[in-house]
DNA sequence: AAGTGGTCTAGACCACAAA
DNA sequence: TTGTGGTCTAGACCACTTG
C-alpha cells in the first residue's frame, strides 16, 4: 500500500531538511508553492507541515512563514532517543543480545488485567530479558503480554525482536504507549545483571502499549544504567 | 478571541469523556453525526478527534468507529503529570513557595549561546529557585533566560510564577521544550536542599523551552526528589 | 451492501506581520 | 496593501468491517 501523500510530503521535506537543502533564518517555500510543487492541495501540504512541527523539525507563524528549528540538546554526547516507538532494536545500529532471564506463562494479578484490559483467567507471558549492546549490559526488561494477542512465542523470537515479530508474522501495528519515567534505587537484580553498583540510580520507564486498534497488548519496566542512557523527547503543542 | 471551531469541539467531547457522558465499549457518535451536533463540517470533526486520539483519550478504527480509551499507568499513587507544559505552578491545586536561593546576571558560555541561539555578549539570568509544596522541598531549578527575551525580571516574579509573567505582562506564548530526563546521582546541593540522602537517586529533567515564535528563552534542569515524582507522558502515534 | 473512518480537493475567508 | 499561515466547508472517493 502507497503511502498517503501527506506523509509522501513530510517525509520528502524531512530528508530535504536533514540534508540541509533549505537554509537556516530563511522561510521554507509557502503553502501554495509547496501545493503546486507536490501537485496536491494546500490543506495537505499543511497537515505535513503540521507533523513536522509536532516532531520540532520546523515551526510556523502567521505572516511570515515557516521556519527551520534549530535542534538541540538532542546534539550533546549522551545517548539514544526513543522518540519513536519500534520497539529497541530498530534504534540502535549495532547489533543487540538479549539474555533470557524469566519466561513464564501465568494468570495475571488484579492490575495486570486492567492493565492490559484482560480477565484473570487470560494468560500472560512473563519475560525477563537482559539486552546487551557491544558486550555491555544496556537494559533490564520486564515484560507482561497476553497470549490472546500474542500466541506461540518461543526464545528464539524472544532472542531476536519480539517487535519485528509482531509486525511481520501477527501484522499487528503499534500505535503508541503510555509512559512512566522515575529515577529508582538499585536492586539486587540490577546489580546481578546490570552490574549496577549499590547506590547506583536506575532510570527506569514503565509503559503500557497500545495496538493501533485500541487493545493494550503490553505492560513492561525497562531499567537503565544512570550513567548510560537518557530518555529524550520533543514537546511541541500546536493548538492554541 | 475564541477558539477555533475544532478546539471547541475538543473541549466539549473532552468534558464528555471526563464526565462519562460515553459508553465505554461502545462507539462514539459518528463522525457526520457529530458534524451534524456542532454544525461543522465533518472535516473539523476530524481534526478534533486527531488532537483527542493524540493526547491519548480515544482511538478510532476504520470500520468500526471511534472508541474511548481506557485510561491507566495514570492512575496509580504517583504523582503529577507535566504532559502539558504551563510551568510547575498551573499543574498543582497546592499554593507552591519559591526560595531564590541564586538570582545572578552573566554572560553566556558557548552551549548556553548554542543552546539559546544567542551571542557571547548577550546577558543571560541565572536562576536557582527551591520550590516547595506542602512545605515539603519539590524541585530544584536551574534556569538561565536570555534578558533580550525577558526584561526586567526581579524577586517578586520570581518568587511567584515566571510563566504567569510570560504569559500576562510579556504576551510571550510557548509552544513546547525538548527534554532530557536522566537519572543521578545526588549531590551536596540536592542534600542540602532537597533533604534527599547522600545515596538517594534524583529525576533530572533538561530542558530547553521554545516561544511559538520558534525562538529559545530558557534553558533549565530541574532536579526532583526520585521518591516523590515521576514524568509522565502519552505518546501515541498517528499516522501510518 | 451498508456504514464506518481516512484522505483529498478547490476555494473561501480570516488573522497577522511587514513595508 | 500584500503576502503569509490558520481555519473551515461541501462534497468526493477510498479502505475497512460487518452482515
Amino acid at each position: 500500500m502507497q503511502d498517503a501523500k501527506y506523509i509522501q510530503v513530510v517525509k520528502t521535506l524531512k530528508h530535504r531538511i536533514k540534508n540541509d537543502k533549505y537554509k537556516l533564518n530563511t522561510p521554507l517555500p509557502n503553502q501554495n508553492d509547496l501545493a503546486k510543487e507536490f501537485n496536491v492541495s494546500r490543506m495537505t501540504v499543511k497537515k505535513a507541515l503540521d507533523i513536522l512541527a509536532m516532531e520540532g523539525l520546523i515551526y510556523s507563524k502567521r505572516g511570515l512563514g515557516t521556519f527551520i528549528r534549530k535542534n538541540a540538546l538532542t546534539s550533546t554526547k549522551e545517548d539514544l532517543s526513543f522518540n519513536e516507538y519500534t520497539g529497541l532494536s530498530q534504534n540502535l545500529k549495532r547489533p543487540i543480545e538479549s539474555k533470557i532471564i524469566k519466561f513464564d506463562v501465568k494468570f495475571p494479578d488484579e492490575t495486570l488485567c486492567e492493565r492490559l484490559d484482560i480477565t484473570p483467567t487470560d494468560p500472560i507471558y512473563e519475560i525477563l530479558r537482559l539486552r546487551i549492546v557491544d558486550e555491555q549490559p544496556y537494559v533490564l526488561e520486564h515484560t507482561f503480554m497476553p497470549l490472546k494477542i500474542v500466541p506461540n512465542l518461543d526464545l528464539d523470537i524472544l532472542k531476536k525482536s519480539l517487535y519485528h515479530y509482531l509486525q511481520t508474522q501477527l501484522n499487528l501495528k503499534i500505535s503508541g504507549a503510555f509512559r512512566k519515567i522515575t529515577a529508582e534505587k538499585s536492586t539486587e537484580l540490577d546489580q546481578k545483571y546490570l552490574e549496577s553498583k549499590e547506590h547506583d540510580p536506575i532510570l527506569q520507564i514503565s509503559q503500557i502499549v497500545y495496538l493501533e486498534d485500541g487493545r493494550p497488548f503490553e505492560v513492561s519496566t525497562s531499567r537503565h544504567p544512570y550513567d548510560k542512557h537518557a530518555y529524550t523527547m520533543v514537546d511541541i503543542h500546536q493548538q492554541k
